[in-house]
DNA sequence: ACCTCATATCTCTGTCAGATATATCTGTCA
DNA sequence: TGACAGATATATCTGACAGAGATATGAGGT
């Protein structure tokens, strides 16, 4: 493999190969792994995943035990000496500007002009996706045993990152309670 | 332009329409605009904008005064009655959920297992990247002449949408710091 | 023997970002 | 009045990407 191969690698597919790198794990694996532990700051998709590991084999930064598995078999991918390479290159370069798509907040904008009846509706919808995304997501995992996570003090990397998810979610929350506050401002106004 | 059609928009079609429901633009402004407004949360590029505007002037949804302007000049849209209703129907429908896409954040995921050199050179690009943030897009400018912006009890819903991204942004620097000041620790625990 | 659910992979469609190309308009200094 | 720079304005193309759905396989229950 030469050095610029590996450069024209997508940003997905760098992610792919970090999770291999952390332990040897199937598409599947990645997959889950994906959406307990980053899927509030990345998404992998399904369209993605599975060419991607294809093309990783096929550059050498990873490889699967047995050759052609036949079918739909399991098949368990691990980091080759090249991929770790390939991986530490990249964390080194700079990384691609933050972006967001929040539909939510785009009509909330927009409402400014209509009832605040209709502000309040949209509030309603984001306190809830936030409600359920502290459940769900923002909440960490029990440690797992490969994870040889490297303490920063007191505190695991893995621990800051839920921290920053769980701070982000508290702040969006806060936020809906000071929107709501205003528009019950309207309310007295006219009561 | 029947019941159906408005509802195959693409978010960023409706988007657009939003821009021209405040105030009569033309595609340059919009762009501009959506800079200036709503670029952290929300991004609209090139590739879709022009297009957008064709297609949703074919739906009726938008009009320009001078019927085929003549190559590149420059054509002002306004939106139809029909525009207007396409425009609240969306804004009371289930929005999209949210897609983050933070780079940083997962190669600092990835790092853990690396040199605590390596999450100190994230930590700093990611406090470069939102101090800028915080200065040249979190801070509203001034208000518009066309903003019939509602006030919210004492603020606009423009000064609560600016609010947010401030919060936000200093929500992530104080993580920042968090996280530096566990590198402290462990340059402590050595010397 | 059948059903169901979790595991596992693959494919297809349409959305989208970013880069780039290109035309027009406006001011300004010669 | 003409040349030029820089802002305004529109258009196109490529490849990344999400989401849905199709398909297959195994494990456990009835």
């Amino acid at each position: 493999m030469s050095v610029d191969e590996w450069a024209d690698l997508t940003p997905t597919a760098r992610t792919i190969l970090g999770f291999v790198a952390q332990h040897p794990r199937s598409g599947y694996d990645i997959r889950e792994a994906a959406r307990r532990s980053v899927s509030y700051f990345w998404g992998v998709s399904d369209g993605q995943l599975y060419p991607q590991l294809k093309l990783l084999a096929e550059l050498g930064l990873i490889e699967s035990p047995q050759e052609d598995p036949g079918a739909r078999s399991k098949s368990v991918w691990h980091i080759t000496p090249a991929g770790r390479a390939a991986l530490t290159k990249w964390i080194r370069s700079p990384s691609a500007p933050l972006r967001m798509r929040d539909e939510n907040l785009v009509k909330m904008m927009f409402a400014a002009e209509l009832e605040p009846a209709e502000v309040l509706r949209l509030v309603d919808e984001r306190r809830k996706s936030f409600e359920w995304f502290a459940k769900n997501v923002a909440s960490p995992g029990p440690a797992q045993s490969w994870q040889a996570d490297q303490k920063l003090g007191s505190r695991t990397t893995s621990e800051l990152l839920h921290e920053y998810g769980k701070q982000h979610t508290e702040n969006a929350l806060a936020w809906c309670d000071q929107v709501e506050e205003a528009l019950r401002g309207i309310a007295n106004d006219r009561a």
